[in-house]
DNA sequence: ATAATATATAAGTAAATCATTATTTACTTA
DNA sequence: TAAGTAAATAATGATTTACTTATATATTAT
């Protein structure tokens, strides 16, 4: 009965998470493509402190891991987190965010030469 | 893709609802068993105009729906709604309410005689 | 080392949220 | 019709949230 409450309260965190349109078109995205920060700007009409808050929300309920890659940091779902069944079966109820890959891919913000 | 928008927003807003643990827990009971409001409130160590409150903001996303019978109102889930299996999907991440049902019962507020 | 870029953190603010108490409305029963 | 009960609404306040700008930290390239 302890343990329903804590299942209880960990699924509205992550519904509450969630429930805020950038931070779930964020996670729409990651299922689709693992993205850095500066792409992930790309999609938004938004300062890179407030996605960098939105990522670290996600990050602290476990629900993406980040990953440093040189200069830039990487961010993907986390399949391993006891909560992924439950984020896989709400993306089911969030469109194909695959307009917004391509807007990440026209604007190839991590390009370092210019050929 | 305005269509999708609005998909997005619409999960969005459903999951911000449910992002909380009062009216998570009154959509599970519901899904076990309608309720009045007074039936509700045995649940909560909250006031009524509080639990009224949640309900109203459920009812606006027609999750749920209500039917006066006499002096009480009782609240259903809305199985009509185009957001009804985005709900099922999220109770499958919320245990039993049977708990709950069993205080409601044991309380019996709707008892109308001393019998 | 220095400059440039990517990202995170800190501090501040306006708006939203969730509770409360007080009041109103609707229904039932004496 | 008056009194009692159920539920909704209004007004208010404390807290949380989601941004912003400014600054700090890591990494890369010169």
């Amino acid at each position: 009965m302890v343990k329903l409450n804590v299942e209880l309260e960990r699924t509205a965190a992550v519904l509450k998470l969630l429930g805020d349109k950038t931070r779930l078109t964020i996670i729409a995205i990651l299922k689709q493509r693992e993205c850095c920060v500066c792409e992930i700007l790309e999609v938004f009409d938004m300062s890179q402190p407030s996605i960098s808050q939105h990522l670290r929300k996600l990050k602290d309920l476990e629900m993406v891991k980040e990953e440093r890659r040189g200069q830039w940091i990487y961010y993907s779902l986390n399949h391993d987190s006891e909560l992924y069944k439950l984020i896989e079966d709400i993306l089911e109820h969030v469109p194909d965010q695959t307009d917004k890959i391509n807007m990440i891919e026209k604007a190839n913000p991590t390009l370092q030469c210019g050929c």
